[in-house]
DNA sequence: GGGATCACTTGACAAACTATAGCACTTTAC
DNA sequence: GTAAAGTGCTATAGTTTGTCAAGTGATCCC
């Protein structure tokens, strides 16, 4: 149930970074900090109670901080905490990655790639 | 429903590496190729089903290379392709900041930092 | 005053993931 | 020679996770 009996720390973190949206959110609050409704829109359409919660974990773990500008009419504002702004390498590396990698495989739906299929 | 309208490898990249699994996968093959089993021991208790389509999408990627050994008894390698090897880098920055954030949190918990709450 | 917007919350629902059993067969242990 | 354990999966039922739609209370714009 737990990592406790071999507690790493990648693990933990590829589990926190693997739950749905997370990732894009840190990326979008890499911009610079977001309303809710606008941070939501800007990972593409997260419904709100999954953003929430993602939110809400985010904070737990000290990675982004929540500012209440105001109660009402409500105005929050979220922004990445220091060791949230250190994910940058993260999604840095996923970047290069992807733009290496990824693109490829886009290129190849276009190309015709798929006559040494695995049959 | 996809992510054509303004295509971002990015964002096509974080959406396969957030999905349950996968990136304990990566990181399990990055020691060497596994079969299937092994392969699911070794991410931790990954059940065969997700195990075989988180494989499949990896593979369809161009990410990961299966090779059958033998029919009968079965015999089956995961190997990650090159693709697939250069996410090491993606691991690694993860490793980087994990052990750089996430043990903190590990601390804190043995700390006594739980008297401001949000409640 | 009506409609839009803010930051959420709730509750019903769907999609994703999990556990477990089983298949067809070989290898190992005795 | 037989039972148990192993291989790579697949099927199915059940749980967890994420989603959709609607709604809240207040303020802003017209």
């Amino acid at each position: 149930m737990d990592a406790e009996r071999d507690y790493c720390p990648v693990h933990e973190a590829i589990q926190v970074l693997q739950e749905k949206w997370t990732m894009h959110i840190v990326r979008a609050l890499l911009d610079g900090p977001l309303g809710f409704n606008e941070l939501g829109r800007a990972v593409g359409g997260c419904n709100p109670a999954t953003l929430k919660v993602r939110l809400d974990h985010l904070e737990d773990l000290g990675l982004l901080r929540r500012t209440v500008h105001s109660q009402m009419p409500p105005r929050t504002s979220y922004e990445l905490a220091p060791a949230g702004v250190d994910l940058q390498r993260v999604i840095d590396a996923i970047d290069a990655w992807a733009r290496e990698h990824l693109d490829i495989v886009a290129i190849a739906e276009v190309d015709e790639e798929s006559s040494v299929a695995v049959g």
